[in-house]
DNA sequence: AAACATTTGTCCGTATGTATA
DNA sequence: ATATACATACGGACAAATGTT
């Protein structure tokens, strides 16, 4: 008898987080615009949950920084400027900095094969000119390098740096897009360095996997160069 | 006539705000120790505030990595471990670094002499054996860069973690202090550097006037322990 | 200035789910 | 296994505060 394991959902969906992921993504693909009011009773309605989690939702999302609650008087999604790019991607070069850094250290054999496997997966989707499914597979390439890490601060604060640059490739390019070859050659060079378990070298190219991005978005946005090294 | 001017808050003190910075301290401070299970009602009667305002603020802990909710079961103080300071610093001192070198190309020359007054008084302070207002001032000291570099991801990111550092030194060493002379000429040389515009002296120099700490914490700890068995 | 309309903040009751006997 | 106690998640009503006419 087909014994139907793995129901998946053991945890009930709380209301809670429904509501949450709903606003997150609202936000972040730009359905609820920056600067936008928003009203806990018309969310409610709308989402078809009582106003309590709710408000609990939006105060995680405050937390996160993608509303401002003004006690009493209103909430807002916050606002977004081309100039927060160069606000954004920096720390966050700095914590994958730390986790590449820290990964050399202690990442094992088998961990690098699977690293090399999907950077030739990466290889052979760039040169299909598969977009969406490059992007994918540069996302997993970094978070198997945090999971290596092994350490909740980095991982939890960098998931919510993306997400900032994942609203604002949203809001100011319209599409979340945007992988260049020479990202190709900087993960190889990770690789090499985790072979060598070179900490210094290992930190220096995952900044700078994050940091050109930066500047390649901030060009095309503005005509400017960004920060230069 | 004398106006009572700046009467103080013009913010009404919020039940939820009022709970959450009870509670943070609580945690911090080992009142409510690591491990110890959390009923909103008890919280609720305690501190004579409904049950909706303490469970918004156990949310908010729980984001900041202070509680652990399980839905539907139960709430606890997050476990810490002496190795968890090993995973505490590290990103602090990466998000400090960075701070260090954003704050080296933009400080002022005002804002170089505040830093060098500042240090004059931490050296006073030392000599004086003040241990709580050294910490004090060093804590200013770093604020201030922290201020300098202007961004609130990693302003925010930094202070919590700052938190758990204080909570770690709370409960595993029943204090808050620990300074050394070593850092007076780190942050002497941090100075120099601002004064260049040396990003990157800047940015290794403030590395380790934080990883410094965190190894002599930690060999305090391990030392300990040795001694004990 | 004062009463109104809105929106937020808080309280508490109830239902649902979890653990224990 | 069932029933009981209990803690949590949610809903709806009330109170307080803002700014508007």
């Amino acid at each position: 008898m087909p014994i139907p394991q793995n129901y998946s959902t053991p945890v009930r969906m709380l209301a809670k987080d429904k509501a949450f992921n709903q606003l997150q993504h609202w936000i972040i693909d730009g359905t609820l615009k920056p600067g936008e009011k928003i009203l806990d009773t018309e969310i409610s309605k709308a989402l078809g949950i009582s106003r309590t989690p709710i408000r609990e939702a939006l105060q995680l999302l405050e937390v996160q920084g993608f509303i401002e609650m003004h006690p009493g008087k209103e909430t807002r999604v916050t606002m977004i400027k081309k100039e927060d790019v160069l606000k954004i991607y920096p720390p966050l070069a700095a914590l994958q900095a730390l986790a590449a850094e820290e990964a050399a250290r202690i990442i094992m054999p088998e961990q690098i094969e699977e690293l090399k496997t999907m950077t030739s997966r990466y290889e052979q989707l760039i040169e299909k000119g598969e977009q969406f499914r490059t992007m994918a597979c540069d996302e997993e390439f970094h978070n198997y390098i945090i999971e290596t890490a092994d350490n909740p601060y980095i991982s939890d604060f960098s998931s919510i740096l993306q997400l900032h640059i994942r609203r604002f490739k949203y809001v100011f390019l319209k599409s979340d897009g945007m992988v260049v070859r020479e990202s190709l050659k900087e993960h190889k060079a990770l690789i090499q360095a985790f072979a060598d378990h070179d900490s210094e070298t290992a930190s220096a190219v995952m900044k700078q996997n994050w940091l050109r991005p930066m500047n390649e978005v901030y060009k095309a946005l503005t005509g400017e160069e960004g920060r230069q090294k």
